[in-house]
DNA sequence: CAAGAAATGGAAGAATCTTCCACTGAAACT
DNA sequence: AGTTTCAGTGGAAGATTCTTCCATTTCTTG
């Protein structure tokens, strides 16, 4: 009684979910030999994994700095009011923000928190006077420059 | 004077970088065909941003309720101490903690920033009464539970 | 304008993918 | 127990893709 959602994941579809997650562009033939399986079996497997959702993607990572996004920050968000329909249109307005790469909606001093990539503090200060405190239902910001980053997008502990 | 770090990336590495990083396993020929380059000069310079370091890797995104990590949180961190020995021992603590993905070094009312995947809340009571307070140099932390996830991980704006 | 350097696309053997099929082993039912 | 069913497995093989070589084109530089 503890394995919670892990029910339909055997062990080998465990092993594959962790190769792929290190490195996604293996072969399915050097994939099927790590994970001690037919090429074809290894193959239906990691077919069902994404097809069933298990994997919902896979990414190559771009070094930010290479394409002129070298500047990350971190901005606590506190809205006006608490309504569903606040949130809603915060929600809807942040996708549009493509140098928004993560948003939560938290518990705590914030309404929400948001993981911004720009290229530099001027064009940072840019966003924040034209976009984000323009965004719907926005009392306060509290910002976080990113001195260091000490560890980025760490694989998944299972 | 604005192309910053991008001078050696020319229309088609962007593209490729683009592209990759939408769909990792794209197929060397079908990223030819969408960069409208021959498969041989497609695979000349994907070669070279990976090795160069353009892409730091490819990864499958697992689906982290899949394999029992439905819960994210978020923690500010404050430090008791500012001297350079403390923040090298936090950091180099927080990287043996596995269900910490992110740890940011931030200016404002923290120190650190850390994004922390784990089960269900429980588990996470658990990992801050043993682990997180208990890192070295640890004053205070502020714990932000996120309730709903607008956006995760999105594609670099370039 | 010529010479050298850098990048390109075609071609082809090697490797890999993807599917089909016969087989195994473990339920489920009588 | 016997046997029927069925999900899952590995081998095999045609189709596809990778990867490298090389002749040609394009860009630089003097």
């Amino acid at each position: 009684m503890e394995e919670s959602s892990t029910e339909t994941l055997d062990r080998i579809d465990v092993r594959i979910l962790r190769a792929l997650q290190a490195e996604g562009r293996l072969t399915n033939a050097d994939l099927a030999a790590r994970v001690n399986v037919s090429a074809a079996t290894c193959h239906r497997r990691t077919q069902r994994l994404f097809e069933e959702g298990y994997i919902t993607g896979v990414r190559a990572e771009i070094a930010p700095a290479a394409v002129g996004l070298g500047a990350l920050v971190m901005v606590g968000v506190v809205l006006d009011r608490s309504t569903p329909e606040s949130f809603a249109a915060f929600e809807e307005a942040v996708h549009k923000l493509k140098e928004v790469l993560d948003c939560n909606l938290v518990a705590g001093d914030f309404d929400y928190l948001l993981k911004i990539r720009v290229r530099d503090m001027a064009d940072f200060n840019k966003l924040h006077g034209q976009k984000l405190i323009a965004l719907p239902g926005v009392r306060q910001t509290r910002t976080f420059f990113v001195m260091k980053e000490v560890k980025e997008n760490a694989r998944l502990p299972f």
